[in-house]
DNA sequence: CTGAAAGCGCTAACAA
DNA sequence: TTGTTAGCGCTTTCAG
């Protein structure tokens, strides 16, 4: 079913096309009368510009794209709706990519964005959270940056100057261990994250400075990082448990690892919070409905992702833009941290 | 920063165009030598072929539209990780849209799919979730299945024949109530969904019917449609406490409706599954977690969206397809249900 | 094996 | 106010 053109319609009403670009883009006056019968025919035959041939002449096509690690963590889909939001304000849509953590895909997506011209990318996870980036890949990403304009979220690459939008994780930590810590712990562990990245790295100094910082000592046997998955939260604190002492308290990287966590907890006879606290990190949606309702930290997702649009649309309209714009997490206090029994 | 085009690698080999063409897409024979110079400056200025150009040729773009409802329910990131993963064998890539259940936004995503040219569209939610939609937003979408291949996933247009593909939902419901009737229950309540869906009509259906067929006589007072939220869950099971007759089961249309109704029944100082069983809908991730661990009907999410993908495929390539592809719900038995107390 | 040329659907000077 | 024309970057005959 061939589409209809700006010709076709052209010759209906009898004008040429320039005639007909003019009534679609409003980029010159068009007589009353013409405009009328174009916009007739428009209407008639339901026609639509096909974009590709605008943007082959405009060099511009209108799409953002956006790589993220794992949609079916409900962190992202936060961001996404972030980033929809405010992309559509501006009447751009997103092509989406799932990269699972595979280095892979994250090239081969990458190379499909410049085949298709995407007006930039906002980049999330994989090797822009690791602590050391192989070479290939790094270079990879900044080669593709200096042709697309590129924001990465919760991430980076050190030794470039990608810019980048993201919560302070480092602040985020500090807000929770405070937390336990005026609640009364003085026995607190550390549950999953992978050493590797830096998202974790960052975790773990604030948290080691955080506890040094209220005069607490860390018990290097309850640093248990892992994954970032429910069942390492799991696994970890099964783990903690089958140990003679344990930590009246536990700040775990993410919401997953922290329900992992409550839930082999409560499994194992514990009351939570009672036997003992538990936060987390995130501020899922679930966050607030689980039982016990968590205490977390929010990275405030739907803002990063409108912020990492908004800096995108910027660096799109060549605008000066800073390169690291931070946003601040928020303490979430529900029910999951208490003080500790005497 | 320009990009490198076809007639600049043309221009450095000394050969033209076509040539370059003919090394890129494999698609005549080429001189060793010449090929070895051309594919070195290929990899030299990375080129990268635009896809706007060569779609404009070929007419197609390699683009999946998705419309969903509502990313942050974790129900469609996971239909979502099977379209990815489908529509990446065959090199498509996605463009995703949020509608909120808006129309309005619905209609928008829908003209610019159009714009763009999108190969095909995967439609899930709004509209086709009604049992009553207006004509004009029916027709919108019957015209533009016209033009461009969809396929409508867990809904329908009464009185069209668009192609769909979708979870056989009355049979799931029908799994949930037997398996409820089962363990003993007699007084059964239904609660969450919003009537005027097809959705919530078809699980209506589906649950009086089981509910005659076990022998059971339903209960009008624990009808509790309301809508598709965990408060929504909540406010129902609050509804369903304040009466002085109260069912030992309820059936929810889905797991966020079921986690609020639990949530709410625990804050009353009830036991779930000791005091009332709860099933729920869509086996989302996060069910196999909650506490208790939610007993729930699959509806296969991810598999829904690799068969939508699949079924768009085969009407891309001009295939005869079947207006309707069913695929079977399953039954999880987790903790959420067990036999009432005596 | 290779080049010339037409054309995909549209926008934007430049004329008229 | 309108038409003509030259591309945007690429693929694909059709001739060599």
């Amino acid at each position: 079913m061939r589409q209809v053109t700006i010709y076709d319609i052209a010759k209906e009403a009898e004008v040429s096309i320039s005639t007909v670009s003019r009534v679609i883009n409003d980029t010159a006056p068009v007589k009353g009368s013409t405009r009328a019968k174009i916009e007739e025919l428009i209407q008639k035959y339901n026609f639509q510009p096909n974009a590709m041939a605008r943007g082959l002449l405009k060099n511009e096509t209108g799409i953002i794209g956006v790589i993220v690690p794992d949609l079916t963590n409900p962190f992202f889909p936060e961001v996404l709706a972030g980033v929809e939001h405010e992309a559509m304000q501006s009447g751009h849509t997103f092509l989406l990519s799932n990269t699972i953590g595979d280095y892979a895909k994250e090239s081969e997506y990458l190379s499909i964005m410049r085949e298709k011209r995407v007006d930039g990318i906002i980049f999330m996870g994989g090797r822009i959270n690791l602590k050391h980036c192989e070479e290939h890949l790094a270079q990879e990403l900044v080669q593709f940056a200096n042709v697309i304009p590129t924001v990465l979220v919760n991430g980076g690459l050190r030794g470039t100057d990608l810019i980048r939008v993201a919560a302070d994780e480092s602040a985020g930590t500090a807000l929770a261990v405070q937390h336990l810590i005026e609640l009364g712990h003085t026995g607190i562990g550390f549950i999953g994250g992978e050493v590797h990245m830096t998202t974790t790295s960052i975790k773990l100094r604030a948290f080691r400075k955080a506890m040094k910082d209220g005069g607490l000592k860390v018990r290097e046997e309850w640093m248990l990082p892992d994954s970032f998955s429910i069942d390492s939260g799991k696994r970890q604190m099964h783990h903690l448990l089958a140990m003679k002492e344990r930590p009246t308290a536990v700040f775990c990287v993410n919401d997953y690892t922290a329900i992992g966590a409550i839930k082999a907890a409560t499994e194992a006879g514990l009351s939570i919070p009672d036997d003992m606290s538990v936060v987390g990190f995130d501020d899922i949606p679930l966050a607030h409905h689980f039982i016990p309702e968590l205490t977390t930290v929010s990275q405030q997702a739907n803002e990063l992702g409108k912020t990492a649009v908004n800096v995108l649309k910027a660096m799109m309209n060549k605008e000066k833009v800073k390169k690291l714009t931070t946003l601040e997490p928020q303490l979430i206090v529900r029910q999951s941290a208490r003080s500790p029994r005497k």
